[in-house]
DNA sequence: TATTGTTATACTCTATAACTATA
DNA sequence: TATAGTTATAGAGTATAACAATA
C-alpha cells in the first residue's frame, strides 16, 4: 500500500529544497496559515482579510477617496471599486459625492458598518492573538519590527 | 483641488487603525510586496510563487504522489491537479503511473523542467536576497526563526 | 468502503484597458 | 490633458462536491 516508500508512514518529511532557505517563502507560509485562521475566527467566509482591512481603513479615516484607499493598500483603483461595492452591497459603507471635486467620493461607514466593524475587531484581535500565541512578548515585538522593516524594502 | 484635506499634499499618512497592531496584517503586507518582487525577478507572469514552490518540491522529491504534494503545500487535491496540469502543459513535469498503486502517479521533472528550475532558482534567490536586503545577517536569521515558529501555531 | 485523481462549479483577488464624467 | 471612478475582460488561486478508477 505504498508503505515501502520511505516518505510515507514513518513521518519522514518532504524535502523543502530551496524553499527552506527562502525568507519570502516563510512569509508566504505564515500568511497562508494566518488566512486560514482568520476565516475561522470571522465565520463569514466572504469577509476576507482584504475586505476587513479595507473596512478598518475606512473606519479609521472617514471620508477618504477611493484613490487614497487604493494607495494605502497598494491596490489598483478597480480592485478597490469592487471591494467597496461589496461593503456597500451589505449596507456597511456609503459613497458620498464630494462637493469640492465631483469626480470623487468620500467613503464612510454606515451605522451598520460601524457595528459590524466593532464586532469584527474583537474577532480579528482574538485571531491575531492566536496567530502569535507561540511567541512571547519580546518575540512578537521583534517580529513586528522586522516585518515593518521589510515593507517597501523590495523596491 | 482637494489640498484643503489635511491628508493630501503634506504627506500625512493614512491611519492604519487596528491594522497597525496586527502581526497577521504585517505578515500579509510583507507577503504582498514579496509577491510583487517575485514577479519582477522571474519575468514570466504565469510563473507564480505557488507554481514555483510546487516545481521546487517536485525537484527535491522526485516521484512524490499528488496527495503528498498537496499535504506538503497545504492545498486541496484539486488545486494540485491544476498546478501540475500547468507544468505538464509546459513540458516541465510528467506523471508516471505507479506500478504499485495504479490510482496514483509519481510526479517527476523532465529535462526541460530541470533546466527551467535551475534557472528559476538563481532568479528566486536573487529575489529573496533583495527581499531581505534591509535586514542584517542576524535579523534575517531571527525573522526566519520566528516565522517558522509561527507555522502551525494557529491550529 | 476508502483513497487518488479529475472535473465542474463557484468565488475571491488582481490587473489592464477602455470608458464616462469631471477637473 | 489629467484624474476619479466604473466596467469588461482575463487569469490566478482556492475549495467543495460529484465522479471514475483502483485499493
Amino acid at each position: 500500500m505504498g508503505f515501502s516508500d520511505p516518505r510515507i508512514g514513518g513521518g519522514t518529511a518532504v524535502d523543502p529544497g530551496l524553499l527552506g532557505e527562502l525568507l519570502s517563502h516563510a512569509v508566504a507560509r505564515a500568511n497562508f496559515s494566518g488566512d486560514a485562521d482568520f476565516q475561522r475566527a470571522v465565520g463569514d467566509r466572504s469577509i476576507t482579510p482584504l475586505r476587513y482591512s479595507l473596512l478598518e481603513l475606512i473606519g479609521a479615516n472617514p471620508g477618504l477617496q477611493q484613490v487614497q484607499l487604493a494607495e494605502a493598500l497598494q491596490l489598483s483603483r478597480s480592485a478597490v471599486t469592487l471591494a467597496i461595492d461589496y461593503w456597500q452591497g451589505r449596507g456597511c459603507v456609503e459613497r458620498r459625492t464630494s462637493t469640492i471635486d465631483r469626480r470623487s467620493f468620500g467613503i464612510n461607514l454606515t451605522e451598520t458598518g460601524n457595528a459590524l466593524l466593532a464586532d469584527l475587531r474583537t474577532r480579528v484581535l482574538a485571531h491575531d492573538r492566536r496567530f502569535a500565541a507561540c511567541l512571547n512578548q519580546h518575540e512578537r515585538a521583534e517580529l513586528g519590527r522586522l516585518l515593518h522593516k521589510l515593507q517597501g524594502g523590495a523596491e
